[in-house]
DNA sequence: CTTCGGTTTGGCACTGAGTGTCAACATTGC
DNA sequence: GCAATGTTGACACTCAGTGCCAAACCGAAG
């Protein structure tokens, strides 16, 4: 990585955490985008040129999650059914939360107790839905025009992974959040 | 109802339906909220006082259903298992779409299409999935608190509607909502 | 060391969403 | 007719987000 480049992840890095500390304290509606820019040591107009929007400093961690889970899919062997596959292709977060305990932990504090955050979250989850039913669909041999079941599968498999989400941070993160979600995949997903 | 309140009504039907207009026509982002205040003959001022927010003119017609939904599971009978209870408290929404087939597309059409308002919406969704949540945890008759289980099924059941919802929209409305919706919740909930 | 080209940055001005306030006006009840 | 209540429009304000431009910065070549 170039020395420009790392210093971008710098100023990036700064201001997630700056954002992450005013939020936390403040609540995100009461927390300006100057606030959060000038805690970083920038000005209000740098922090637009890193993050699009007030919600992407929290959201966009996730969304780069987001975007390995279709390849996360697809290297999962081809003999496991299709629920087994996706709740493995999910541990990309929760292997992502386990690296990093703190500020995940803050991070999904501040979102799913945040309707705005929660609401970007979501629409984000969408896009990924359509991505993965792609995946799902090739994997399973199907047409994803044709046939609801790729889709379905994915849809419930995001509905498990939300529940658990929320009711980890619903036990202030105290269970263990694989756990969770396996309690989730084996109520949605009974064998 | 008394006169004041059908005037509200009245400025409120109007309001939608003159948004819904413009939103077909240019977009969500390119429609102002003048625009939309000016279309129904009214100020801007005023729109805000009908709505909380531009999202909100779409929204509100389906968070009038959403309200309703804990309601319809409860009068559900007992015998009903969990996933068929939900599937026909989901009527609300189904219903009402077939009460007004092209208003219901319309709008839809937009929200799905629309990054901003499909996020509002799947946001309130979170709120009914609570309540929801509860409600089917004493028909279950257990501890929402300590049993996931009321939790996952309600979720799954809201990915299932979404993802018919979705394809329902993506196909033009050509095919029956009710349908679509019966067919996502045989894979989501596989006898 | 200096100059050149590209990138990053900050400041400024602008639009649009959303809110508080107030005066004008209509409506309901007495 | 009059008082209480509710609705409306206008104005002013904050904050999110964008376009634009000039200054500062940095790596490379001379």
């Amino acid at each position: 990585m170039s020395l420009t480049e790392r210093k971008r992840q710098l100023v990036r890095d700064e201001l997630t955490e700056a954002a992450l500390k005013l939020l936390a304290f403040q609540g995100f509606e009461e927390t300006t985008i100057d606030q959060m820019a000038a805690a970083a040591g920038v000005s209000r107009r740098t922090f637009f040129r890193y993050f699009p929007s007030k919600e992407d400093v929290i959201v966009e961690f996730l969304s780069d999650l987001g975007r390995k889970l279709s390849h996360s899919l697809s290297t999962r062997p081809a003999t496991e059914p299709p629920p087994v596959a996706l709740q493995n292709a999910l541990r990309v977060f929760t292997d992502t939360f386990w690296e990093h305990p703190e500020k995940s932990q803050r991070l999904a504090n501040v979102m799913v107790s945040t309707p705005a955050l929660l609401a970007r979250y979501l629409e984000r989850q969408v896009t990924w839905r359509a991505t993965l039913s792609a995946e799902l669909a090739v994997r399973m041999g199907v047409d994803p025009e044709a046939d609801l079941r790729p889709a379905v599968l994915v849809a419930v498999a995001f509905a498990a992974f939300d529940t658990a989400l929320i009711r980890w941070v619903a036990q202030g993160s105290t269970t263990d959040l694989n756990t969770l979600l396996s309690d989730c995949f084996a109520t949605a997903f009974p064998t």
